[in-house]
DNA sequence: GGCCCCATCAATGTATACATGACCGTGTAT
DNA sequence: ATACACGGTCATGTATACATTGATGGGGCC
C-alpha cells in the first residue's frame, strides 16, 4: 500500500500498468479488463479506470469501440515511421531555434554535454557506452529545449516518450564491431553540427542534420534486426 | 437525458464541454470542478471525470497540479506555430506518400475534388465560399490519407484537431478585396502542384509545397488580426 | 435442420457515500 | 514583521452498489 512511485492508487497503478505494457507482458491489442485489473492490484476499479484514462493520454492505450481500453498495437513499420517522425520534429525544432535565435547560454549548456561525450568517446572501450547513452539523451533534451515554440516541444515530446522513438533506444549496449564505434563517432560529429547550424542560424542546415541524426538510430534499429537480438527492451510492445 | 449527442452520459458531457470551450465560454486557464459541472448537467461526477478525461487526450484540457483539470491556454504564437507544425506534418505525410508512391485511385479521388473546387472557384463570388471550405477540408483529408505511415497520419490529425490549425480554420467568409480571390488561386494551384508532385514522386518538392501552403493559412490569420476582426469562432480559445 | 428469440452473464456505465489530501486562513512564537 | 504551525473547508480520490448494455448460448418454433 506505501509503494514509492506516487501518492495516489491511480497513480501507481498507471505506473505498474506502464511498466507491464513497456515489458511486453501485455502484447498490442490485448483488452484489459477493470475487474481483473483491480483485482489484481488489490484496489477498486475507480483508480484503474483514471490509471487506463492516463496511459490513453500517452499514447500506449487506446480507447476500445464498445467502452474499455486495448493496448496498442506497434508494428515493425510504425516503429520506423516513428523515428523518421521524430527525425522530423526535431528538426523542425532545430530550425525554428535557429531561425529565432538561442541563447548563448543554453547553447553553451548544450555544449557542454557534448564536451563530456567527446571525452567518453576517446575511451574508446565498452565501459563508455552506459555515460554515451545517457548523455546522448540529456542532449536531445537540451537542443529541444532551445525550440521556442511550446506546441512543438510538446509534440516531440509526446513522439520521443513511445519507447523505441527514443533517441538513446537504440544505443548499443556492446561492441561487436569497429564500424559501431565509427557510427558514435558520426553520430557526435552531427551532434557538434547540429549546435554550431543553430548558432549560426543555419535553419536549414540544423533540420537536415536532425533528420540524418535520426537515420542512424534507424539503422542500427535494422541491423539490430538482422542479426536476430531479440528482447531489445524498447521492442517488446511490437507485433508483427 | 435524451440528447442525440452520444449514447452515454460522459460522451454527451464531452461534447457539451468541447463546445463550451471552443465557444470561448471558458477561457484557457479556466478549472473546471466536477461537483459544479455534475450538477449544470444533472448528472453524477463520475461521467464528468471521463469526459475530462478524454477532453485531456484531445488536448484540450490539461490536468492539474494535485489534481482536477484545467482549460489548456494557446497563446497567439502557439496559433502560429500550430500553423506551421501542420504544415510540416503534412508536407511529411506528402513527401512519404511520394517516396512510396500512391494508389492511382486514391490520387484521382483527390483529384475529382480539385475539379469540384476549380468549379466553385470559376463563380468568383462570395457564394462559391461555404463550398471551398468544406472541399478545402476534404481535400486535406484525401492527401492525408495517401500517407503510408499511421504514426504519422495519427499526429497529423492530432494536430489538424486544434480548432485554429486545421486546414479550413482561416478561410474567408467574406469577399472584402480582390486580394482575397488571388489567395485561392494560388491556394489551388498549390493543392494542384502537391498532387503533381506525389503523382512524379517528387517527395522533396511535395514537402515545400505544404510548408508553404500552410503559410496561406497564417498570412489570413494575421491579415485578420490586422484587420481587428475580432471573434473568429477558431480563436475563442486564445488568450494573450 | 436452420433460424430466431430470449435468458443469462459479464463487462462497462453511473450514482453516491466516505476518505484523503491540498489550500488558505488565523493564530502564535520568534 | 515574518515565519511557521495548526485546523477547517472544499475538491478530488476511492470504494462499492446498482444500472445498463452487449455478447453468447440454448431452446423452441418454423
Amino acid at each position: 500500500m506505501a509503494d514509492e512511485r506516487g501518492s495516489t492508487h491511480a497513480k501507481r497503478a498507471a505506473y505498474d500498468l506502464r511498466q507491464r505494457i513497456l515489458k511486453g507482458e501485455m502484447p498490442g491489442g490485448t483488452r484489459l479488463y477493470e475487474v481483473a485489473l483491480a483485482d489484481e492490484m488489490a484496489i477498486s476499479r475507480t483508480p484503474v479506470r483514471e490509471a487506463m484514462s492516463r496511459l490513453a493520454e500517452e499514447g500506449l492505450l487506446e480507447r476500445a469501440r464498445g467502452g474499455g481500453f486495448v493496448v496498442r498495437s506497434f508494428s515493425q513499420a510504425d516503429v520506423v515511421d516513428a523515428i523518421e517522425l521524430r527525425g522530423v520534429l526535431e528538426g523542425t525544432a532545430l530550425r525554428l531555434a535557429a531561425e529565432a535565435g538561442a541563447e548563448p547560454r543554453a547553447i553553451a549548456e548544450a555544449r557542454e554535454i557534448l564536451t563530456r561525450i567527446d571525452t567518453a568517446l576517446a575511451a574508446g572501450d565498452v565501459a563508455m557506452l552506459d555515460p554515451y547513452g545517457e548523455l546522448n539523451g540529456l542532449f536531445h533534451e537540451e537542443i529541444a529545449a532551445l525550440c521556442p515554440s511550446a506546441i512543438v516541444r510538446r509534440e516531440l515530446d509526446r513522439v520521443k516518450s513511445l519507447p523505441f522513438a527514443s533517441p538513446s533506444a537504440f544505443v548499443f549496449k556492446r561492441l561487436d564491431s569497429p564500424a559501431m564505434i565509427n557510427s558514435l563517432v558520426i553520430a557526435q560529429a552531427q551532434h557538434h553540427a547540429m549546435l554550431d547550424a543553430i548558432e549560426a542560424r543555419e535553419g536549414a542546415r540544423a533540420e537536415a542534420l536532425a533528420r540524418e541524426h535520426a537515420r542512424i538510430a534507424r539503422a542500427n534499429l535494422e541491423s539490430r534486426a538482422k542479426s536476430a537480438d531479440e528482447g531489445h527492451p524498447a521492442l517488446a510492445l511490437i507485433v508483427n
